[in-house]
DNA sequence: CCAGACGTTGTT
DNA sequence: GTCTGG
DNA sequence: CCAGACGTTGTT
DNA sequence: GTCTGG
């Protein structure tokens, strides 16, 4: 699954990678996004907006939404039935920018925080979508969810999940996609080629979602060794 | 008909 | 053990 | 996702 | 809002 990532570009890489036309705010570095916090997503209205939204989905029929657990991931096999995600997939479809995400590995009972990027710690952008309510104060709140798939070969012994990432030539296709058409949309979710992935350990100060800073993505300390080579 | 759920992950 | 907060 | 709280009463 | 269970 993914419950924490990063995005180490800044403003002006996302902008131009992801051919952004109206930014409706600053993005900045962030190295351990957790759910709940804003996050930045690229959504097609008319051109491409780059927002802010929540992250952790929450149904428009809602009846008390802040006391609904926000839904951080969505099932790529079921997300066209599910009554929480059927219509977002239908119509509300974003790019979720982001650099990097983090998988927590069980090694002999301890969990091990990894990180996973892309080759070369390239750009790229999870499947996502969106969802809007209102607040008691009737301001629009709108939350996302990040799309999980089967992981691949590489990431299979860290997790049996992964995000979905897109293929840079299927983001448009995930944003424009009409309501009708939602097969083409469906068949951008598959999981990312193993020899584009790369992962390593990172430190457990990850693991509070306090924490974001550049040591979250730093390598894990290398074992001291008594006799080195 | 109305009431109640609606989600994912990991672990057992 | 389970829920809330980040 | 993980970390951290999880309660009441009365007094300040 | 819409589906499932009773």
């Amino acid at each position: 699954m993914c419950g924490r990532y990063t995005i180490v570009h800044t403003h002006k890489e996302l902008i131009a990678r992801f051919r952004v036309t109206k930014a409706l705010i600053e993005s900045r570095a962030r190295f351990n996004i957790a759910p709940t916090q804003k996050v930045p997503v690229v959504i097609y209205e008319s051109q491409r907006v780059l927002e802010e939204v929540s992250w952790g989905l929450i149904p428009s029929w809602s009846k008390e939404p802040d006391k609904f657990k926000p839904l951080i991931n969505a099932r790529a096999e079921t997300l066209a039935e599910k009554p929480s995600f059927r219509s977002a997939f239908k119509k509300r479809r974003c790019l979720i920018p982001a650099d990097g995400f983090f998988e927590w590995q069980t090694k002999a009972g301890k969990k091990i925080p990894v990180r996973i990027t892309l080759k070369e710690g390239t750009l790229f952008s999870f499947a996502g979508l969106y969802e809007d309510r209102k607040d008691p104060a009737g301001e629009t709140l709108r939350t996302c969810t990040i799309i999980t798939v089967p992981a691949n070969e590489k990431i299979a012994p860290i997790h049996e999940r992964m995000p979905a990432i897109l293929r840079p030539e299927d983001e448009e296709i995930w944003l424009a996609t009409k309501p009708e058409e939602t097969e083409k949309a469906f068949g951008c979710l598959k999981s990312y080629p193993d020899d584009q992935i790369e992962y390593y350990e990172v430190s457990s100060l990850v693991n509070s979602a306090r924490v974001d800073t550049e040591e979250c993505i730093a390598p894990a300390a290398k074992q001291l060794r008594l006799l080195p080579e």
